[in-house]
DNA sequence: CTACTTTGCGTCAAAATAACGCAAACAAAA
DNA sequence: TTTTGTTTGCGTTATTTTGACGCAAAGTAG
């Protein structure tokens, strides 16, 4: 499929602010670039779209050469156009986010080149590009999200307990919301489904295991923490 | 500035949704189309991006040269990528939306070539391409947003009474809200300054005229309604 | 058996909300 | 002038939601 177009189009890359959450830990993967400009800087994944691919394509192309991942969440953010950048020309950035849960995140980190790592959303590096602007958008709509929409569930394994559930969201949020203020409003507002099971092991009073409650990818909600 | 790829781009353009609110009425604007592919059906007014400028100037051109606007409120609201939106080819949309305030309305019905026309969002036609996606979107974004960010006031006058206020959130957010918890809920959250004006004219008992609190667009404020 | 930690559930005062009542201010009719 | 009807501004009250805690059961470790 062409461009219909005469005239020259600007060029179109899809940039990735990829999150993973990991021993209580927020976490974004950077790239550090081996050509110019901006070598040896580190950088958001991305690619050009290709004619006939979507948005998603191109993403989950970058996700699976450069980053080894399976499919994951994936959200459009923003489309940024400042013409100044990219210093070799006029290149348009769409930006999505991915979400990548607890279990992929240390295949990944396993096997993952030595140009590509975790960082802690909170020592992040300077970015090339624009690519810090785009950093601070994607954790805002994280921030933002997480309050009306199960985004969170994402980053968890499909078990997980009321405590992880609660630091996941003191992590992402930044403050602090006390524990049984948070468990009513989670139940009350039927976010999660108790299985029943419990997780044994090496802790003290072993906690039940909930699990993302399907209905609510409908439903709008809003949770006041 | 060029491009720096060597391989071919989509083509990029902006689509506008442009929302008006008169007489209790929120409208968007319409053009019917001259030329293939879905000519003579309404579509949203939108250019194809130049290479040097911004989508913003694209947004601002559209609205000189095809509809006679001054500059308007304008957010960018999300880019739209299926591949078969456009049939003549690969095309790339980035939506934005703009607000127009009554006094301009007015002079824009005016002035309006006969293939521009202001329609109910409760009346609209078919339209071309996926134009009725892009604008769904647009009214999902107007919703949400006016609970959180003064978005509103771009589609009043300067001065207004808090019935024109209130009205006017009834017709966005398609609910009746109980006046006197509205005023209060506005007033408390200093979302708006009264003047110490009041209307005169033909009412009953003359209104305070009260402004925008110019404040709120630093702040983050949540309004529950 | 005794600490100590984590987890689940409950209480209660304070704040926010929804649902109204009511009278002052004005225009127009009587 | 007086009356009637409408709009506007400002309250009140019962109910719900929230924030800040207490406390004991279920575990582990000494």
């Amino acid at each position: 499929m062409k461009p219909f177009h005469s005239y020259q189009n600007p060029s179109l890359a899809v940039d990735l602010v990829v999150f993973g959450y990991h021993e209580n830990t927020l976490s974004v993967l950077l790239l550090n670039r081996k050509e110019e400009p901006f070598k040896d800087q580190w950088v958001l994944p991305g690619a050009f779209v290709q004619m006939q691919e979507t948005f998603q394509d191109s993403c989950s192309r970058v996700l699976q050469t450069k980053l080894g991942m399976d499919k994951l969440y994936l959200e459009q953010l923003y489309t940024f156009d400042a013409p100044e950048r990219d210093p070799r020309g006029r290149a348009i950035a769409v930006a999505y986010y991915a979400l990548v849960n607890p279990s992929k995140f240390e295949i990944v980190a396993g096997t993952m080149a030595n140009d590509v790592q975790w960082f802690d959303i909170h020592k992040i590096p300077a970015l090339g590009f624009d690519h810090k602007e785009i950093f601070t958008t994607a954790c805002q709509r994280l921030r933002s999200k997480i309050l009306y929409f199960p985004v969170g569930f994402e980053l968890l394994n499909d078990l997980f307990t009321m405590t992880e559930l609660h630091e996941l969201y003191e992590c992402i949020l930044g403050i602090s919301i006390d524990r049984r203020n948070f468990r009513r409003k989670i139940l009350d507002a039927e976010f999660i489904i108790n299985t029943g099971k419990k997780r044994e092991g090496l802790q003290n009073r072993h906690p039940e295991l909930y699990k993302f409650n399907q209905k609510l990818k409908q439903n709008n909600f809003q949770l006041n923490i």
